[in-house]
DNA sequence: GTCTATACCATGATAGAC
DNA sequence: GTCTATCATGGTATAGAC
């Protein structure tokens, strides 16, 4: 089998063991079983631990551009992009009530581990902040649209952690309804301040 | 040495350790050392990791029960007890944006190790949740008392975990101020409901 | 590019002297 | 109640045969 095929199994099978088991928690061991693979060849592939974990974020970035501008695409207006944002709560809601949200996790345990990578992680969050500021710009929001980006992924995590800790559904969404519910009084707001013809332009 | 003051002393270092470390990443020998004993010392008061890690948990709830009472006692209307709570985002700000959420971070960490202990470390959870869902069933909001508790947790988990993520005090604040104002108009929405002579009642 | 074998170390845990 | 000494396990990492 080529390398470059080897090595993508690896780094898929590390970015779902890290997520389901933590990173320290994941050895060696149990990634090179995941890929059929000896532990010796492994290391023909990843010298460090650390590299898999550089691999690894590199991957959930990648993912993340590819997954905003799928949102891009398929939304027209800013409202829907966001809503598009705020949905994934509800279509990963099985694997967010066992384990989370993975970027919110990996962040977590990797400012506990005082690792490096810990910004690298966190610039996956960067990726959505700075894609919903631009939605909430499009808006007519400007001004606060920053802070209202952060708002957004604030109540998601939230969101993700208790789900996590209670498991259950109903609240999940609840508090989607709400953030959706928040979401068109902040598109209101926005028309408003802007003008109809000026929502037209940003929307269009 | 008392055995009571020895296993105490243990205890208060584990919590620390568990909090700035996380669970799996801490060693006997991190806890013991902090404590000062041998670690064949360590062994007559914990036989295992996991019943360490039970009296963490143990002591997290006296903690936090202790806690609820004094701004129990510290508040006299519901609105300002809730803002007690609200407040310790601004008070532990430096902690969060190192080490994230104490309750957050070890739940989360317990759900990927599939821990039994996830259980009772989701339990200090509930108890803010009920607690805080009285205060709300005190301002005249009962109907909706529970889910606007977990809006309260929830939002207070997605500010600690992008404190952590981000390390930026100005959102806190912001999301506090946030918080805040939504919390006084639901302070207000529930004295309309009940009208001011029952508000004098359940706040005094 | 894949494998076996293995060095080396930290860990959780135990036994027994003081 | 505290210590030293020790063990078994499992982890990261390397060397070298095929």
């Amino acid at each position: 089998m080529r390398a470059e095929t080897t090595r993508a199994r690896i780094v898929e099978a590390a970015d779902d063991l890290f997520y389901h088991q933590g990173f320290e928690q994941t050895s060696f061991a149990d990634i090179a079983a995941a890929v059929k693979l000896s532990r010796g060849n492994f290391y023909y592939h990843f010298k460090t631990k650390d590299q898999i974990l550089g691999a690894v974020i590199e991957r959930r970035l990648a993912k993340t551009r590819a997954l905003l501008d799928q949102w891009e695409a398929e939304g027209a207006l800013p409202e829907q992009r966001i809503r598009s944002f705020v949905g994934i709560l509800i279509a990963n809601r099985a694997d967010i009530m066992l384990y989370g949200c993975p970027v919110g996790t990996l962040c977590a345990e990797l400012a506990k581990l005082d690792h490096g990578a810990k910004r690298d992680a966190s610039g996956i969050f960067t990726l959505f902040r700075d894609w919903l500021r631009a939605q909430f710009e499009a808006l007519g929001l400007a001004a606060e649209a920053d802070a209202l980006a952060l708002h957004v992924l604030a109540r998601s995590q939230g969101v993700a952690a208790l789900a996590n800790a209670f498991r259950e559904e109903a609240f999940i969404r609840g508090e989607v309804a709400a953030m959706e519910a928040w979401l068109a009084d902040q598109a209101a707001r926005g028309q408003a301040r802007q003008g109809p013809a000026a929502q037209q332009i940003s929307g269009g």
